[in-house]
DNA sequence: GATGAATGAGCATTCATTCAT
DNA sequence: CATGAATGAATGCTCATTCAT
């Protein structure tokens, strides 16, 4: 029954430490996040932890890397499936969008890069250019295009883009940091159903666009 | 006859160190902020802090009370102008949050709330219960309302707030975190504008809904 | 009889956290030195030795530079007396040699000097440039003045120095590292007497030079 | 069938081990040297290193004990050849020295051992009563036996040891710790061959003894 | 024997808080 | 009231030592 005092499993060791980093870096925020409490949450000693990273930064890029670069491609490749009308493209887009999110703690590392964007610049600009810069990109391009066509109302295609995707971002947040204090549940996936149709079609009756 | 030059008058401390408080809370988040340079922005001593407020968490407190709520319902009772249609109703609304906006920090608030909601739950239900729940159903309300007069199309009132909302947060939080390293510019106002008439008609053209 | 929690003596308080410092870095070396005994021997506690030092290392710098550097220039200018015969200055300049070393701990500076010169070795520079190079050269230039005038055997200068001084560092090593642990007693005063008129007189008897 | 190409001899180990510890605990110092820096060198693993010894204290002294000691018990044994008159046993033994300075880096170890003389008392005692004690001695005999036949003149001739092995020992120290950091380089031969003539005929010229 | 991943005590450094002035 | 020197608990990081393989 006496647990081996040392336990060797190199392979899965960063794996492992990011997981539970990610747990503390989102529950405290980078600079209230305690080495030893990530060490106990990943079931290694502190020491163990430099063997992987180098310090404490290191550490969070790898977190807010490894949780959401490999997700971004995937999402945006989704996209690039020519042919369907804008509004398809647009369910299409949110359904993903959804589904990646009950996967992924994207609330938390969305949360996790806002609050540290005056402490770490560069990790911003990460964020920036490997996540935001290439969602807002694609959704542009993919309304300019069917501005182009006559699908789509005309107006500057990156706000259009505002419109559409920050209800969602507000939802994550929201979920991130209100409902567990209390707040109203919110369903993300009624909101993404119901706000594609909304935005779509407009909130008012029966007055020509 | 002693008469210093520049004497300030008690009165003004508190919010001398709030208003420096704030700045230094927004650049760092609530960790990283060292009542140091909070002290050294206000032109006052680190003992002074205390003759203040009770410790930093307090200041913290006072500092979100102070920026934000007094704002809140002022904006509330804005919207309380019975008799106008929902179109104007929310127009109204998104001219004085762009004019809000522009005079005190709701960005950095907004994001020093989100970062510490870990941290000290009772803030964010502060920030949730005086300020969120407040926004969000006084919007969901005057939508009921349009919805039992036919002028807004059905579906659950509170996430067609998210769409009308979202946007601005996402607006908010792009400004704050993404434009300083980098990003390009946003223009709040413009988003606002094109914002509200886009989710008041829908994107798409020639469509019944 | 209670001691007081606080103590304020900033005036002093760099000289006594230099002085406690010197004691421990000279016990114990740079490296196995632990703040808190400094600290402890200084009288104040940890944190306050940073606020005059921005960290270990300033500190061993200071420790240095304050104990020796001021008495290098007191010491090279009582050998500029013009007029002396070489015989006397070389007498002058043990005598003067000796009261330093009983006053300033002079060899724990140079056991420290020693120790560090691989990890520190811009420390090892300034002592170099502040402290042995004037002194070998002051000395080299004096024999190389006597050798002119007559006075002075032939051969290199600078090796003669090191015949002049090489037995005064080498007593004040054995008392800082062999006396206390059970070397016979040196009398660093007597050893100057006799290496003097020794060397300059010769060791052996009765054979012409 | 087994016959790897470079299979290290077992025996081999320790004094590869101590080759290496040599290097860095010369550069290093005792804290400052890594045991991991040490067991690259070596070309072992870090826990290879307790294969052999105990600790990282233990090593140290092997250390000191294998690079001093045996070279001690020579030079010592060269000088007991009696018949040789003071001036030619002083000559004998300086070429000696130099020599064996040349090849064991004894002056690292004496830096070592005046580093942390305070740290490891019984450490200093082993150099102490194996090397300084035994030199000291066997030379101070020599002189009280030349003193006898009237070859060297009177005085302590503990005090003449130092006057004439300071010089050598300033040397080696300098070359230690200055020359590295640009210090005008020593040539110890030269030092030797002058400073031996020196200390033995005296620096003064045309003064009765 | 040999390895190197894992450990955890130890230490330099930071900073919110206190209090003598 | 105001100050800022002083405090000391807290924490990131190091590295000698251990042990499963």
């Amino acid at each position: 029954m006496k647990q081996p005092k040392f336990q060797r499993r190199a392979e899965d060791r960063p794996r492992e430490i990011c997981a539970a980093a990610l747990e503390v870096f989102a529950e405290k925020g980078f600079a209230s996040a305690k080495l030893d409490e990530i060490a106990k949450r990943a079931g290694v000693s502190k020491g163990t932890l430099y063997l992987y990273f180098a310090d404490k930064e290191q550490l969070f890029r790898a977190v807010i890397r490894d949780a959401v670069v490999p997700n971004v491609e995937r999402l945006r490749a989704a996209l690039i499936q020519a042919g369907l009308p804008f509004g398809d493209l647009v369910r299409l887009f949110f359904s993903n969008f959804v589904e990646v999110t009950a996967r992924v703690p994207i609330g938390a590392v969305a949360k996790m890069v806002i609050s540290e964007s005056g402490n770490f610049p560069e990790l911003a600009k990460v964020w920036h250019d490997e996540v935001v810069s290439k969602a807002i990109g694609t959704m542009t391009a993919l309304i300019e295009m069917a501005q182009a066509k006559g699908e789509v109302r005309a107006g500057d295609a990156r706000l259009h883009t505002f419109s559409l995707l920050g209800p969602m971002l507000m939802g994550i947040l929201y979920r991130q940091t209100l409902e567990p204090i209390g707040g109203e549940p919110l369903d993300l996936g009624e909101l993404a159903k119901q706000h594609v149709e909304t935005v779509l079609d407009g909130l008012l009756i029966g007055q020509p666009a």
